[in-house]
DNA sequence: GTCTATATGGCGATAGAC
DNA sequence: GTCTATCGCCATATAGAC
């Protein structure tokens, strides 16, 4: 039967880098599967999606999700797992770079902006998994490769070795993930209220965000 | 039953049992479904609640729920919309005391803490359900009497006109209540990799932050 | 590997006795 | 008003032809 779910998406993401291949025609079956479930997943949660929906999105029948990847819940965790650990990933690259301690704040503040802009759905996707099942985020972040623990504490220590902060630094870091994320998860609310729905002027309005925040966190780490 | 040894005791066991009685008996089959709906649908979402889940926690059978409120659809709605209003109230109130802008702002952050750290799943069963669908939230908003939409413009208008700060008041209010909610909504990672999921110790955290989210903040706005 | 057809169970909702 | 029993549908999952 079936491959494990641990390396496909590696293994997936590889293969798509080694031969350049990113078009639909190239994409195996597996691969066609794995990216309709992230896009349906995304948007509408584990108990939100059907497989139907999926097996649509995919442009093919039921049974073969469930040839490729057994249940529901299995393709659920690959999606949550990989879709997780790769928004650790620019974090990690982002803090191991040879600048000087604030300049990494900086960074990480542009990087970050421009990630979830690029991925809009996948704070409040991992929030929404992180309450609705805080057994199966431990689990998995203990088995990832990616050790997702290990960078929220290397940024963390970050913040406090260089003394960027008298404060207890796990403040900084709550309130910066914070004030760069909440505008993202409660975006149908604040546009509407504030923005009279305009999506061009709320899309503007979060890329003028990247320098308010960074303004508003160097005034913290200054004394 | 209730079983004594002396009259006195007997008392006091009639007294609990009577005012258990007030708080528990007498009231209605509509509003204990109502309460246990709430809680559920509070902690489960729309899409993950069972009506059988409900009705087990109201004490009683699935068909009651639907005898008194038609729907699951129903139902949930009179769960969110009182919810998502009784959250603006502490607002309004805030905004409408006779105190300086500035005071306004500090009892803001007061108010609201408190209000989230006792009812610490209200903020991410609101913000999923503004993203699960946003348009329920609009008529839903426009039909309150208590107009939401109103108290948030009330409330940037509140730190636009005092001169609060040079920037763009939209830019405050979201920071404000980003740094706010973010460390309830990621509770189960933030204190599993910050706090050793530690819970008293978490909840240390949540109290204290409320002077130092009061001193974040007073910073922006004093130039 | 991919399809159609179907099994199996659970869910929201209703009928009808009392 | 409240219960038991059940309907009808839809969801996940499997069987089996090709």
């Amino acid at each position: 039967m079936i491959k494990s779910k641990n390396c496909f998406s590696f293994v997936a993401s590889l293969t798509r880098w080694l031969n350049q291949k990113d078009n639909m025609m190239d994409k195996t079956t597996e691969e066609k599967i794995y990216d309709a479930a992230r896009r349906i997943f995304i948007l509408k949660g584990m108990d939100g999606a059907r497989m139907q929906e999926i097996a649509d999105e995919a442009g093919m029948n039921k049974a073969l999700l469930h040839y490729y990847f057994r249940s529901k819940e299995n393709l659920f965790k690959a999606v949550f797992k990989d879709t997780f650990t790769k928004f650790f990933i620019k974090v990690k690259d982002t803090l191991f770079s040879d600048i000087s301690a604030k300049e990494k704040l900086i960074a990480f503040i542009d990087n970050y902006i421009n990630l979830i802009q690029a991925n809009p759905y996948v704070p409040q996707f991992i929030i929404n998994e992180i309450n609705r099942d805080p057994q199966m985020l431990k689990t998995m972040m203990f088995e990832s490769e990616i050790e997702p623990q290990k960078i929220l504490e290397l940024f963390l220590s970050e913040v406090q070795r260089n003394n960027l902060s008298k404060l207890d630094p796990r403040h900084i870091v709550i309130s910066l993930l914070g004030m760069l994320i909440f505008p993202f998860i409660a975006r149908p609310l604040l546009q509407m209220v504030y923005f009279n729905d305009d999506q061009d002027a709320y899309n503007r309005f979060l890329s003028e965000r990247k320098e308010i925040v960074k303004n508003m966190i160097l005034k913290f780490i200054e004394e």
